[in-house]
Formats: structure tokens, sequence, C-alpha cells
DNA sequence: TTCGGGGAGATTTTT
DNA sequence: TCTCCCCGAA
């Protein structure tokens, strides 16, 4: 952003202090310029220290580049400043304060991973068939007793259903293992520190203290227990600025309520409101297609954005018969806009709804010859051999730690099967024993030979390194235990030629574990593990190469490029009707799209694909097609995408088949809240729409008749009256 | 008892 | 496309 003075609302914002402050910034309206503006004129104006700032941010990337910028405006210290997201806080704080909960400060974060890797020993243990439960929906379960903060005793009383009986009793036990472990969730994250506030007011009194101003980036998507960390903080000395946008609140399946943002002024009486309306980003096109789509929604706070950039060009359109036709569509006009506009590969953003979306882009990326980066997808410290070594550091680190043990206790092959295994567990139990305590003890369980043997020695080379934490840095340690493990040997002589790359991978591995102890020399394992855990792909991405983004709209989030293409757009059936159930999924829908859309400054492509295949390219859920019928036709220019050769179809019986390329009109001219008579079922009231070329489909409400909700072809609707616009 | 091949099933978004 | 699980071989 240029250097300008700030605008007039802007300088408001920032200047208001003294009571709590609510700022509303819609899309490109300056709202990182404002918050670090704020924290500089809070610095310089001596209203509070440094050190008593805390800043929290919705991703690492996001708290970095709010450093950066910090340390652009104020020249001096601003190391002091707490700016991080609210894990990272979190976690920090956790660090110096959990022994007080009964944990030990080496505590270790599971990811879902883990999370999934321990809820399948838990279901095992009481017996429940995965075909019942599975790990993974459990824990989504879990997630939400945790992020609605229900304790385990209300969730046992209010289940009804045998199911709910059970998801309690796992719930209970997955807690249990947890502490056991000493290991916490990522959700353990934000409710650890509140259980310190509520049992230990002196905690709460000390960070009160410590951190007497707060600012809260991205607020709309602040869940339950965010929420009640910073009013806990901020409660007394009212010190206190939130930034956010309810249109772009896009996290509501993880538990972000939107009624934080639109009922700020209830839990902060007295407080002062700011919206930022001007959008320096954008064409007005764009704008207008943004503003037109997200103003269909219930919930949400009245504001306009003014374009500051022109008209500028209108949206493209384009239909493609597949996921492969797209993404040359993207190539094509890629081409086309490098050629006309002069633009670098960095100036082209693809964002798509699902990970898998990417494959087929990648693709056509590889076959002519453009540069891309792909964010997201299988994360990097998320892959199995890195999670291998990580598992063997965790558990150094912390020997309770029973789900890293578990991963790595035969990898690589030692001998050591399910069965031996299972004695150890049972061992343990009877003895009271922590599981790994026992490994050293194969003659007490029985077991003998080649198994004792490799028990010892997984046990002793754990012990060794765990003495070791202290004498070697982490950059040693992780070296020298990788080799020691046998886990470099295993993938360096493996035949395998994915092996290749795993090994590869643990070599860059190792080389970020330098880079890590480069940058924070006096640093701990622990504090290593702790960074990695909380990291996600799109903190490590930066803009300075020149290449293609592709990652997903959530990712997005925060980011601005000149051209975007959204891909994909097309929808199933399922969302359709969940659509009519849920009002508030299909505001937050529309909310995402929203927010694809004002990712661009100059250009945005619409892209969506008539017969996408169902697996490897098109997620279950869909996208937001249901959405291009609420953006002003006139905003819309529909580009005729033709391939050079008409494609070449191979059925699954090898049967060769040309495929004829076809113009069919999208959703011809039904609106959402139209008016129609059904042949059948009289008349009613278009919900949503959905799918593309023949597929087209309608969710109707009927007034009269026998259903109420239905989801009916076009060809049997007549249209009987729009609503006044 | 462990290991490895091969078949079957499963897919949102992220700290 | 990737992961998990079952089953036969060592």
């Amino acid at each position: 952003m240029k250097k300008e003075r700030l605008n007039a609302s802007q300088k408001a914002a920032v200047e208001a202090v003294g009571n709590p402050v609510l700022i509303f910034a819609g899309a490109g309206s300056g709202k990182t310029r404002v918050l670090t503006h704020k924290i500089s004129h809070l610095v310089k104006e001596k209203i509070v220290s440094p050190e008593n700032i805390l800043a929290v941010t919705f991703t690492n990337k996001a708290a970095n580049e709010m450093k950066e910028r910090v340390r652009k405006l104020i020249k001096g210290k601003t190391s002091a400043i707490s700016i991080g997201t609210f894990h990272s806080i979190c976690a920090r704080l956790l660090r110096n304060e959990i022994q007080k909960l009964g944990y030990t400060r080496d505590f270790v974060i599971y990811d879902i991973q883990d999370q999934n890797a321990l809820l399948k020993t838990i279901l095992d243990g009481l017996d429940i068939p995965k075909t019942d439960i599975s790990p993974s929906g459990a824990g989504q379960n879990i997630s939400l007793f945790k992020n609605r903060m229900i304790p385990i005793k209300k969730a046992k009383s209010q289940a009804r259903t045998v199911l709910d009986k059970r998801l309690a009793e796992i719930y209970e036990a997955y807690e249990k293992a947890l502490k056991k472990n000493n290991a916490v969730d990522f959700d353990d994250l934000l409710l650890l520190p509140l259980k310190l506030f509520e049992k230990h007011p002196e905690v709460l009194k000390k960070y009160r203290e410590h951190w007497k101003y707060i600012l809260v980036d991205e607020y709309q998507d602040t869940n339950r227990p965010q929420f009640l960390f910073i009013k806990k903080l901020a409660e007394k000395h009212k010190q206190i600025c939130v930034v956010g946008d309810d249109d772009q609140s896009i996290y509501g399946w993880r538990g972000a309520d939107i009624r934080n943002i639109l009922d700020f002024e209830k839990a902060f009486p007295g407080c002062e409101t700011y919206t930022l309306e001007k959008n320096y980003r954008s064409t007005g096109e764009i704008l207008k297609a943004a503003t037109t789509v997200v103003k269909n929604n219930l919930k949400r706070a009245e504001k306009e954005l003014q374009a500051h950039n022109g008209e500028g060009e209108k949206l493209g359109l384009i239909e493609t018969n597949d996921e492969g036709e797209e993404a040359d569509a993207v190539v094509n006009a890629l081409e086309k806009e490098i050629k006309i506009n002069k633009r670098p590969f960095s100036n082209f953003a693809v964002l798509y709804r699902t990970n898998a979306q990417s494959r087929a882009l990648e693709d056509s990326f590889r076959r002519n010859g453009i540069p891309y980066n792909i964010i997201g997808g299988v994360r990097f410290y998320e892959r199995k051999e890195i999670k291998d070594i990580m598992a063997y550091l965790k558990l150094i680190v912390n020997r309770k730690d029973t789900v890293s043990l578990r991963r790595v206790i035969n990898f690589p092959p030692r001998g050591i099967g399910s069965k031996t295994l299972d004695k150890c567990v049972a061992y343990a139990a009877k003895k009271k024993r922590d599981l790994f305590d026992v490994l050293n003890d194969p003659e007490g369980m029985e077991i003998r030979g080649k198994q004792a043997d490799a028990l010892k020695e997984f046990h002793a080379i754990v012990t060794k390194y765990a003495e070791l934490l202290e004498k070697l840095s982490a950059g040693e340690l992780v070296r020298a235990l990788a080799e020691d493990t046998g886990v470099v040997r295993h993938y360096k002589e493996s035949e395998m030629p994915e092996d290749r790359d795993r090994f590869e991978n643990i070599m860059e591995f190792l080389s970020g574990v330098d880079e890590f102890m480069a940058r924070n020399p006096d640093a701990i394992i622990q504090e290593f593990l702790e960074e990695v855990s909380l990291l996600t792909d799109i903190d490590q991405w930066n803009d300075e190469d020149n290449r293609v983004t592709l990652m997903t709209v959530h990712a997005a989030k925060g980011l601005e490029f000149p051209v975007v293409f959204l891909a994909g757009l097309e929808d199933g059936l399922f969302p359709l009707y969940q659509a009519l159930e849920a009002v508030d999924q299909l505001e937050e829908e529309r909310r995402l799209f929203y927010v694809g859309l004002t990712r661009a400054k100059d250009k945005v492509y619409l892209l969506y694909a008539k017969n996408r295949r169902r697996y490897g390219g098109e997620s279950f859920y869909g996208m937001v097609s249901r959405f291009i019928h609420e953006i002003p036709e006139d905003s819309l220019e529909k580009i005729n995408f033709s391939s050079a050769v008409t494609r070449k179809l191979v059925t699954k019986k090898g049967k060769v088949r040309m495929e004829l390329k076809r113009t069919v009109t999208i959703f011809d001219d039904f609106r959402v809240g139209d008016t129609v008579e059904h042949a059948i079922f009289g008349i009613g009231k278009i919900m949503a729409l959905s799918g593309s070329g023949e597929n087209q489909r309608v969710g109707v409400v009927f007034k009269d008749g026998l259903k109420k909700k239905l989801i009916v072809r076009f060809a049997n609707l007549k249209k009987v009256a729009s609503p006044e616009s």
C-alpha cells in the first residue's frame, strides 16, 4: 500500500483511545494499516509501553506482516510487543503456567493426526466398532463440545440417543488420555488459559497487568473461547480495539461466532464504533459484484464499500466441460493477460474451495510450462516421514506421549508388532506404570528373544537422547537422532521411488531445523516443536518468486492479487439440500464467495466445469455457483473457451469418443427470490440455484402443497414474479 | 508374530 | 490419488 496519509475515518479509528473500539473494516479498506498505525500511535504518544501491548492475528503470516510493518513505523524497539495468533500466544502462556493445572512444561501439542491416532486406541479400548463411530468423526464431535465449552458432565447429561451417550463416553476417555499423555490439542490451547484464569485469579491478574492494551485482527472469526480469552483480559482496563468484517466470516465450521462482532457493544458497553468503507483495492465492477452477492445475507452490519480505483473490466465467466478443460481455460486466459497487459506470473492467483481441486490445474500448468506455487494440500509438516521424526522428538521431550510412542516404536521396523505392544499396554495398566517405562522390562511381561532386545534397544535410544536434550543444540540433536534411529537409513536404502522424495524431505526438514536455530540461537527443542505444530503452509508462502499462486479461498484471506481466477464454481446437489435446511450455512458460503471476489484488484475470472469427475477433482460439497446469478448481469462477460482440438475422451472400455462443445445458458432467467409456479406443487419461492448446463437444479420453498421444500427442475417451473430490485 | 502385497474405500475449508 | 486393512508368506 502506498505511503499516503490516513483518510479521515482511518485516522479517527487510529486515534480513538480510552473506550473500547470496534472497527468494521470492509474488504480492502486498509484494515492492517489501521491496526499497525494504531499500535504505533499507542507507542509514540506513550499511551502504553510496548511490552503492555497484545496484538492477536489469525495466521502466523499476518502476525509476521504486522510485526514488520510496525517495525517500519516505529524505528525503536518493537520486539517487546506481543504479536501472534491466538494459538501461539496461548501456547506461550501455557508454557509458563501450565504446571498449575497438573501438566508439566514439556507438554506436547497434538495435531489432527495425533488426535485421530489417540481416538483410535480409545475406540478400540471401548470396543466401539469403527463402522459405528470413526475416529475423525468422534474428533469432530469432541472439538464441537470443546468449542461450545460443554463440559463432560453436561455432554453426558444432555445425551439422548445411544450415539450421543457413546460420544460423551469417548469425550471423557479422550480428555483423560490427553492429560495422561501430558498433551494438549488445538482446542485446549484456547481452553486451558481460561481454566487457569478461573482457578487461579492471580494468573489472570498478572496478565491483565501485562497486557493493558489489546488489539484483535479478523475479529469476526473468533470463536467462543477466543472471545472469552480477550474479554477476561480486557474486562478491567477496557483498553481494547477489535477490527473485523462480518462479511468475511468464513470459519463458522470451526466455531467462529459472527455474533462476537455483531454484539461487541453488548460485551463492551460504551464502545466506539468506526466503519471503514473506502476500498483501495478492487475496481468498481468487482466491488459491485461482490457487494450485490453479500447483500443477500440477513445477518450482517449495514455498510457500503466505495470503489476508489475506477470501474475496471467486467468479470469473466467461463464454462467448460470438465476439470481438464477448465485448467486449460485458466492457462489460456492467463497467457492472454500476460500478452496484453504485460503481467508477471506473480500477478495471478487461482482460488478454489478444496485442495483436491488443484490437481488438474497443476497438470495443465506443468504441461504449459507455467511456474506455480501451491499453498496447502498435504502440508510439509504433516508428511509421514516428517511426522515420524517429529514423533521421536516429541517422545524424547515428553515420555508420557503414547501417541508418538506408538507411532515410532516399530518404525523403522524392528520386530515389535501389535501383539508385543498389546502385552506392554496391558502390563503398564496392571502395574500402573507409564507405557514407556515398562519397555525396559520385557522379562516381567514374558517377552523374550528378538522382541525383548528390540524393546530394550528402543527404550535405550530414547532415554539416551532425553539425557542429551540439555547438552546438544536442537540442530545437532535432530541430526544425530535421525541417523541413530535408522530413519534416514531406512529411506536412503529403499528401492521404492517415493522413498527418494521422503529422504529428500527429511534433508529439507533438517535444514529447516538449522534455519530455525539460526533465527533463534538460544531455542530449545520444545520451542521448535511448538513453532512447527502451529505452522501452516500459508505462513511459508512468499510472493517474491515470479509464480502463479494456487490455493483455497480460505488460505487467501488477507491477501490480494491483480488477477484472480475462481475455479470449480459448479455445485453438487448436496449443498442445495443443505442450503434449504440451514440459512447460516448458505450465508457463510456466500461470504466465502465474497472473500474470493474481493481478493482481486483488476480482474476476476469465474470458472466452472459441467462434468467434473467425482474423485480427484470435485469436492463433495461443491462450491458457490448458486451465487453467480446474484451478480448483476451487466457485470458479467461470457468468455467462450475453445480448446484447439476437440477433446478426446477415452471411456472405461477403451472406446474413444469425441466430445462436442455446446453452449448452454446458465440459470436461464431465474433468480433467488423469484416467485415461481410449479406444475404440480403450485406457487413457491426460489431459495437456491445449483448445477450447470443440463444439470441445473433449483431449490424452492412452496407455500402450499404437500411438501414445503423441494428441489426441482427448471423445466417444470414458470416464473410468476421477481422481487423489486 | 511380523512383514508386505494388494484390494477397497474415502475425501471441506484450518489453528 | 492416497491410506487403511486384511490376509497369506516367512
